[in-house]
DNA sequence: TCGAAAAGTGCTTTTTGCTGCACTTTACAA
DNA sequence: TTGTAAAGTGCAGCAAAAAGCACTTTTCGA
């Protein structure tokens, strides 16, 4: 999953709860700005900052194994 | 997820490949040092430090809802 | 069309992640 | 036990993320 499809992640499930980005930095405890960044395709955020956000939006950041049944 | 389970999957994952943190750090491009603090659970990664790894390792980051059925 | 809300951007400061270096500690095989 | 490889840690510099502020642009309903 590349950044950007994260970014996107992340603003299609703040639109489909139809909150507005001020909205989210309020619950999630990240700055707007931080915030705007992040949904406009820049930036490289923080674990920390990810998963703020996804606590507010109910994601969650997972690290899984590629191609099950390819590995050592 | 929590930030300790993504650390000890990573972990993990390269302990099952029989791989060193110092060679690690050379595939993935990740500085040894920053890998080092890392694992030993310090730190708050960038996505980016997050996904070099993950590619270096076969694993993959990434955001998904919780929840299923619970949602709007 | 117009006005307000929401979103996007430039600039700046503060904080902190990334990195290199040197050293210590731990694990393990000879 | 001892030597070596691997892993962990303190310190310091640099780069970049986080955040605040002000302003512009876009969106959209009245």
């Amino acid at each position: 999953m590349h950044s950007r499809e994260i970014f996107n992640i992340v603003k299609a499930r703040r639109e489909s709860l139809n909150v507005t980005q001020e909205t989210l930095a309020q619950l999630s405890g990240v700055a707007l700005r931080t915030l705007k960044q992040f949904e406009s395709g820049k930036g490289n955020p923080t674990l920390q900052t990810l998963q703020k956000l996804g606590d507010a939006l109910g994601l969650e950041v997972t690290v899984v194994i590629k191609n099950k049944g390819n590995n050592v």
